[in-house]
DNA sequence: ATAATAAATGCAAATTACTTGCATTTAGGT
DNA sequence: ACCTAAATGCAAGTAATTTGCATTTATTAT
């Protein structure tokens, strides 16, 4: 009925927590080889219905997952598939999406394009 | 080495022209059985290369894709999975989203809520 | 402290979305 | 009509994620 905070739980809360990055299950799962790959999703699916965690949706083949501090966004480097991290004002950005009729929840912005290392 | 316009081809841009709305391969291959899976993905692939159409990731388990007319964005209700699109002034978002060092090829914006039918 | 019981974990296997290799077909240029 | 490169289909492969079930571990009641 209740939910425990096991050992493994707070380990996988850590690691995302102490990453300033978005992680894959996998990436979770190298990092705590000795916690069960399925035991990583199960935990990842639990941590986003708590809100805890977000799933990010950035498009590379498996569904990243980042610890839920401040609110921000992503941009995905096409050619070095680097990912940085930006912010945006959420009330501004609300108001410029400007839809109607829809309980807005969350706001995923994905910036696609080129990184200064590599534009140049 | 040049670029055919098969009959094929035709009718899978056809089919994302005419759908105002976002579509899976799977999605596309229940509306045209006859063309092999196969054959879609790698159309759509290169739809992609040419910018007719554009991949969207709403974190909905496929990849969906969609005929490159008019850019927008998406709002996926959480409740019923009804997918709405909105614009969005591209020019006003890049600014508000004021990333630095980085040339912005695209940006993708996913609402997730609840839409008015569910809502209330 | 001990037993009962509910939740958490791990292993194996299944599922789903997508990709690759290769043989066959088809379209376009000659 | 013929030749060649591109397009397609089939079978099989891969990668990410999920499910079923048996075992372990943590709580709660005794």
């Amino acid at each position: 009925m209740n939910l425990r905070i096991t050992k493994k739980r707070k380990e996988i809360l850590d690691v995302l927590q102490s990453n300033h990055r978005t992680l894959s299950a996998a990436d979770i799962h190298k990092k705590l080889p000795e916690i069960d790959l399925v035991t990583i999703y199960r935990n990842l699916e639990l941590f986003v219905e708590e809100k805890l965690i977000k799933r990010i949706h950035l498009g590379t083949g498996q569904v990243q997952f980042e610890y839920q501090d401040e609110p921000h966004h992503h941009a995905v480097c096409i050619e070095c598939e680097k990912i940085i991290h930006f912010t945006a004002p959420d009330a501004k950005l609300k108001k410029l999406l400007g839809i109607e009729n829809f309980e807005v929840d969350e706001i995923e912005v994905t910036v696609r394009g080129v990184c200064a290392q590599r534009h140049k």
